[in-house]
DNA sequence: AGCACGCCGACT
DNA sequence: GTCGGCGTGCTC
C-alpha cells in the first residue's frame, strides 16, 4: 500500500511535476492535496502532491521529500478548481495550487499540527481560557482546536502550555489528515444576477440575501473589488447583524494574521467571510452563498503569475462545489449576457430591487466641430452652475489632442515601432506614444515640408480642459487622466465645480456627486480597434448613468455630444441589456471572438528576434500538426505588436476544448523560458 | 522563478 | 591575478 515515490507540483513556470520518494522514517500519510516541503536546485519550496509515481524512470537520482507540513491538505474541490485556473490562464498546475496554499514559516510547525481538547477534570484553568474561546465565537468541541489557533486566541505561552497540559487541564494530540473519499453526489450550482445602483443603496438587498443564510446557520463568502470595498461593506453591513461573526481577508493582514485566519476558516469558525480575491482560495467548505461585487472592477483581476479573475474562478467553483452564487453589479457584462441568455445564469428577483431609473439621455449632434463644447452644453453647464451643481466632461484620450500634424502636408508623428499616431502634451510639449510608452520632442517645423503651423488633432482632456476654463472663467476646474487615487476621494473638495477626464472619472464616488455629464465626441470612441470596445462603452456609458446624482440634491442631465454622421449608433448604446446584447453577441458570433471563442495570445519575448521568431514558428507548426488553427506570427503589423522585443501568435479555440489546448500547449512548451525568449499568454474569453 | 555555471571587463 | 557583471540552461 505504501507507494515510495510521489509526484509534486511546484510553483515554477515549467509544465513538469517532480518526483520524490517518500522516506522510509514515515512523515505521516502522504496523499493527493499533501501540502509538502521539497529540496529544489539547492532551495527549498513547498509543494503539492499530486500522486503516486511510478519509478521505473531513473534517469536521475531521486531526492526524498523533506518534510510532510502540518498544513491541512488540498481538498479535492481545490485541486479540482486548480487545473481549472491553470487552463484559464495558462499558468502551471503548480502556480495554480500555489493560491490555495498559505505562505508558512517553520517557526510555527512546534505549534501547528496538534489540537487540543479540554479534560473534565480541573476546571479551574479552563475559564479564562474560555472566555477568550467564547470572544473569537469558537465553540469547544469533542475534535478539539488546533493549537496554532488555540495560543493566538488564548495568548498563551510555551511554558503556560507544558503547565497546563501536566496538570491535566488540557490533552494535546496529533492532527491527523486522511484521505479525502471520493464525493458521489454532488450538489447543484444556482448562479444569479442582480442589478444594483450604487453600493450604498444596495444594502437592503444584501440584508434580504443574508438573512436568510444566517437564519440557517449557513455560511457566506462575500469577494468585493479591494480593500476599499471590504472596508466600506464591513462598516455598513456587519453592525445590522449583530452577534454573527465576520471575517475579513485582504492582502492587509501580516502573513500569521492570514495563516490564523485560513485556519479559522478551515475550522468552520465564522459565518460570513469578506473579502477580495484572496478570499477566493480559502479552505471554506459548504458555503451557501457566494456573493461577488462589481465584476468589472479592476481589483478583481490578478495582475500576475496565474491571471485569474474574480467572477471566472468563483464561476467554476460552485460548478465544482455547488451552492449558490449571485452577481451584483450596475449592468452586467457581455459575458454574464450570454450565459443569462442561455439560462445557466438566472436573474434574481427580489422584494428589494429597486424600480429602473428614469434619466434621460440627450443627444446634441454636429456637422464640424467649432470648440470643445456645443452650445447647448454649454448652455447646460451654465444652468448647472448656477445651481451650484457640478459637471464632468468625459473625455476620451489623454493628452492635448490626439496628435500633431501639419496644416500644409498634412504628415503627422507615428510611432516607429508601433505605428499608430503619436498623443500630443501641450504643457510638457511633448509627444508619446498611447501603445509603447515612447516618449518625443516635436520639431518646430514640419519634418517633411518644413511648413511652420503644425495643428492638433482631434481632442484630449488637455486641450478640452483648457477650452472649458476660457469659456467658464472664475470657476474651478480640475483634470483627471489616470487612476489617481490620492484626487478620487477628494476631487470635488475645494470647490471645484467642473471636471475633465478620461474614463478614470467613471467612479462611483464621483459620478454620485455631479449632477451632469457631458460626453465629449461619442464618435472617438467608434474608432477605437478592439472587439471588445463596443461592450467597454456600453458599460462605461450604463454605468456612468446609473451612477450620475445619486448624491445630488438636483435633478441631473446626460448630454452626449456626436458627429451627426455618427448619430445612428448612439441610440444602440442606450438600449437595455437584453436588446443590445443580443446584437452584440450574434456579431460576436459570426466573427468567430469571445465567448464563442477562446482567444489566446501568445506572446514572445526575447532580444534576439531569430531566436523569437524560431521558438514562435515550432509552436506554432506542432499546433497546427495537432489541428488547433494558429495565426501570426505579425512581426511587422504595428497593431499586434506589444513592444520592440516581442512578436505573437493567435490562437482561437473553442471553449469546449479549453483542457486539450492546455495539455497540448504546455506540452510543446514546457518551460515558460526557452533559448532565452521568455512566453506569456493572455486570454481573452 | 531561482540558482549555478560560465565567460568577459575593471579593479585591490 | 581576482571579483562580479549577467547571458544561458536546468531543476526530481
Amino acid at each position: 500500500m505504501s507507494a515510495l515515490y510521489v509526484s509534486v507540483s511546484l510553483s515554477i513556470p515549467v509544465y513538469k511535476e517532480f518526483t520524490y520518494s517518500i522516506p522510509s522514517d514515515g512523515t505521516g500519510p502522504v496523499f493527493p492535496g499533501t501540502i509538502v516541503e521539497v529540496d529544489f536546485h539547492s532551495t527549498i519550496h513547498l509543494g503539492c502532491v499530486s500522486g503516486y509515481a511510478p519509478a521505473e524512470d531513473k534517469s536521475y537520482d531521486i531526492r526524498p521529500l523533506r518534510s510532510v507540513l502540518p498544513l491541512p491538505p488540498l481538498r479535492p474541490w481545490q485541486l479540482q478548481l486548480a487545473d481549472r485556473v491553470a487552463w484559464e490562464t495558462f499558468a502551471t498546475i503548480g502556480e495554480a495550487r500555489d493560491l490555495f496554499i498559505p505562505s508558512y514559516r517553520p517557526s510555527w510547525v512546534p505549534w501547528d499540527g496538534q489540537k487540543v481538547t479540554f479534560l473534565e477534570n480541573n476546571p479551574d484553568n479552563r475559564c479564562p481560557m474560555q472566555n477568550f474561546l467564547r470572544e473569537a465565537g469558537i465553540e469547544h468541541s469533542e475534535e478539539g482546536i488546533n493549537l496554532f489557533l488555540f495560543r493566538e486566541i488564548c495568548h498563551l505561552r510555551k511554558k503556560d502550555l507544558t503547565r497546563l497540559v501536566q496538570a491535566g487541564s488540557l490533552q494535546v494530540n496529533r492532527e491527523r489528515w486522511e484521505k479525502p473519499a471520493e464525493r458521489t453526489e454532488k450538489q447543484e450550482a444556482q448562479i444569479f444576477w442582480g442589478e444594483i445602483r450604487s453600493f450604498s443603496q444596495s444594502i437592503p438587498m444584501i440584508r434580504e440575501l443574508l438573512e436568510p443564510v444566517i437564519r440557517k446557520r449557513e455560511k457566506a463568502l462575500i469577494v468585493l473589488p479591494g480593500i476599499s470595498a471590504v472596508d466600506r461593506f464591513s462598516d455598513l453591513v456587519s453592525p445590522l447583524f449583530p452577534g454573527i461573526r465576520f471575517l475579513r481577508y485582504d492582502g492587509r493582514l501580516s502573513s500569521k494574521e492570514r495563516y490564523f485566519r485560513y485556519r479559522l476558516v478551515e475550522g468552520g469558525h465564522y459565518d460570513v467571510l469578506v473579502g477580495t480575491r484572496l478570499a477566493l482560495f480559502l479552505p471554506a467548505e459548504n458555503v451557501d452563498l457566494h456573493l461577488l461585487f462589481d465584476p468589472e472592477e479592476l481589483g478583481h483581476f490578478s495582475d500576475r503569475n496565474p491571471r485569474y479573475d474574480s467572477l471566472h474562478v468563483l464561476f467554476s467553483r460552485v460548478q465544482i462545489t455547488g451552492g449558490r452564487m449571485i452577481i451584483l453589479g450596475v449592468t452586467p457584462n457581455l459575458w454574464i449576457n450570454e450565459k443569462i441568455q442561455r439560462g445557466i445564469i438566472h436573474e434574481l428577483s427580489m422584494k428589494s430591487v429597486l424600480p429602473r431609473q428614469t434619466k434621460k439621455m440627450e443627444q446634441v449632434t454636429y456637422e464640424q466641430k467649432k470648440s470643445s463644447l456645443t452650445l447647448v452644453a454649454q448652455k447646460a453647464i451654465g444652468d448647472n452652475l448656477a445651481r451650484h451643481g457640478r459637471t464632468i466632461i468625459w473625455t476620451q484620450k489623454t493628452g492635448y489632442s490626439s496628435a500633431l500634424g501639419c496644416a500644409d502636408c498634412g504628415y503627422y508623428y507615428t510611432c516607429p515601432q508601433c505605428d499608430v499616431a503619436l498623443r500630443y502634451h501641450r504643457s510638457e510639449r511633448i509627444l508619446t506614444c498611447p501603445r509603447c510608452g515612447m516618449t518625443r520632442v516635436p520639431d518646430d517645423t514640419c519634418p517633411r515640408c518644413h511648413g511652420a503651423w503644425m495643428r492638433a488633432w482631434g481632442e484630449g482632456v488637455e486641450r478640452v480642459f483648457q477650452s472649458v476654463r476660457r469659456i467658464f472663467p472664475g470657476v474651478l476646474v480640475k483634470s483627471m487622466e489616470a487612476d489617481d487615487v490620492l484626487s478620487r476621494e477628494n476631487v470635488w473638495t475645494d470647490h471645484c465645480m467642473i471636471l475633465v477626464g478620461t474614463s478614470a472619472v467613471l467612479k462611483e464616488e464621483i459620478l454620485e456627486k455631479a449632477s451632469l455629464l457631458v460626453v465629449n465626441s461619442f464618435e472617438e470612441w467608434l474608432m477605437i480597434p478592439d472587439f471588445r470596445l463596443r461592450e467597454h462603452l456600453y458599460q462605461d456609458l450604463h454605468t456612468a448613468w446609473s451612477y450620475l446624482g445619486e448624491k445630488s440634491e438636483i435633478p441631473s442631465r446626460f448630454i452626449v455630444q456626436c458627429r451627426e454622421s455618427y448619430q445612428q449608433y448612439l441610440g444602440d448604446f442606450f438600449k437595455p441589456p437584453a436588446a443590445w446584447y443580443g446584437a452584440e453577441l450574434k456579431k460576436r458570433q459570426t466573427l468567430h471572438y469571445p465567448p464563442f471563442t477562446i482567444l489566446l495570445q501568445l506572446i514572445g519575448k526575447g532580444r534576439n528576434s531569430e531566436v523569437r521568431k524560431n521558438v514562435l514558428m515550432s509552436i506554432r507548426e506542432r499546433l497546427t500538426s495537432q489541428d488547433i488553427p494558429v495565426e501570426g506570427p505579425f512581426p511587422g503589423t504595428g497593431l499586434r505588436k506589444k513592444g520592440v522585443f516581442s512578436d505573437e501568435l493567435m490562437v482561437r479555440f473553442s471553449p469546449l476544448h479549453e483542457e486539450r489546448v492546455y495539455t497540448i500547449l504546455t506540452g510543446i512548451i514546457e518551460s515558460r523560458i526557452r533559448d532565452g525568449v521568455s512566453l506569456a499568454f493572455e486570454v481573452q474569453q
